[in-house]
DNA sequence: GCTCCGAATAAGACGCGTCTAATTGTGAGA
DNA sequence: TCTCACAATTAGACGCGTCTTATTCGGAGC
């Protein structure tokens, strides 16, 4: 057993190696976004050639961490499902971790966390989730799963609504920036737009124009792909 | 560009591997432990077959960081040299974050930082490197180099004597354990031996057997092959 | 001078993860 | 129904890092 060496769970080597958590991770949490996670959704997530996708598809089905990539989409299997919260637990939890105690800011960690959520040890996350007190949300708001042998938590990847369609003269309390996009997560944090503000929609022009939020008493004007990244409640 | 993708300085993609960092930290340690550096000493080291890294030598002297592997045994270029130095740094940041902020006992990040030295950015490092207040010795007592477009430190692989040496009767202030063998580390962890304590020699058997010592008022028996791990300053 | 042993390398193979170019579906629209 | 466009896969290749087996090289001892 060597423990140390093995650095995932052994129960299942294949999903070990670095990019299948990559892999497991973005198919994982495209999932929630739409009916169906398409090949080429996840190429595009991922920045590789979609025969990449097809080539690692096959490996994983092989692996039995996919059933049945039909006409419904690549859909993980129970036990992919169960890895893949895993890998996101990994990654909040160091993006968390890497904020709270680096110094990092929060809208620079997400690559960071991408590169290391495959290679650190379930020990070392064990010990960054006591150090942090357990943690429920990582910097950009989002859930953090715990681990698949604890007690049922209330884990769920559903968001809340995005600013896109709140009416003008509403307050929005900002509970989640969505990740992907660090150069736009960059802009947003220059702009004090992160999670936990409050703002208030004050304009909103037409023809798809940007609509005018004030936020740290300042008027600050967000296109359409900026709100659409940015999720909270109305008036809460 | 594209920074944040460009996990190591990008002076030269070939050393940027996470093997080839591997490589590049054993040999350049192992190159002040003796005269000459050997392929099978690599292999022992990093537990892979001598071909392996008959082939990464090829890999690297490719690369030009290799001159000339001769009867010298094998030895860093200087610009290799630097890159060593370099991942040494990583890897000892990196144990010392683990100890100070997540929780970890010093026996037990060596792997760990194993995994994570060439995978972590240059920006998380100075992150690390700040947070921690510049420090200059690792959980296991070892030097950490500063970087290599700093000012010219103090830095030196120099070991203090082991206490194999050590008199009867004389006291010995423990400054630096070797990090290579984690179960020697544990055990030693376990009696109370670490970097910064003083321990009494007070029985030496005979015929290679062991040294009797006194830690925390508890006297332990320590094999040849432990004290050679040990090293510090009598009288201190 | 020969022989034997251990260290080092060559040869050949494999798995992973990626790519490009070419092919095969699979719709929607004319 | 045909066609065009796009999504997906196949085919073929490459580089990395590892392995095992076989060979070569260099000394030390007889």
């Amino acid at each position: 057993m060597t423990p140390g060496l093995t650095r995932r769970d052994a129960c299942c080597a294949a999903a070990a190696s670095t990019a299948m958590g990559k892999y497991l991770r973005v198919i994982y949490l495209l999932s929630f976004q739409g009916p169906c996670v398409t090949t080429s959704e996840v190429a595009a997530r991922l920045g590789v050639a979609a025969p990449s996708v097809s080539a690692m598809l096959r490996r994983m089905d092989a692996a039995g961490l996919i059933t049945a990539a039909g006409p419904a989409g690549i859909v993980l299997s129970e036990h992919a499902e169960r890895h893949a919260r895993d890998v996101v637990r990994r990654h909040r939890l160091i993006e968390t971790f890497l904020v709270q105690s680096a110094g990092m800011s929060w809208d620079e960690v997400h690559e960071e966390a991408e590169a290391l959520q495959d290679v650190v040890s379930d020990r070392l996350i064990d010990r960054i989730d006591t150090a942090l007190g357990h943690p429920h949300r990582d910097p950009h708001g989002d859930p953090i799963p715990q681990p698949a042998d604890g007690p049922a938590d209330g884990y769920t990847e559903d968001w809340s609504p995005s600013l896109t369609g709140v009416p003008v003269g509403q307050s929005f309390r900002v509970d989640r920036i969505s990740d992907e996009d660090s150069t736009a997560l960059q802009y947003l944090a220059g702009l004090g737009v992160r999670p936990g503000v409050m703002l208030q929609v004050v304009d909103r022009e037409p023809f798809g124009g940007p609509l005018w939020v004030e936020v740290d008493g300042q008027r600050r004007a967000l296109g359409t792909p900026l709100t659409q990244l940015v999720h909270g409640v109305v008036n809460a």
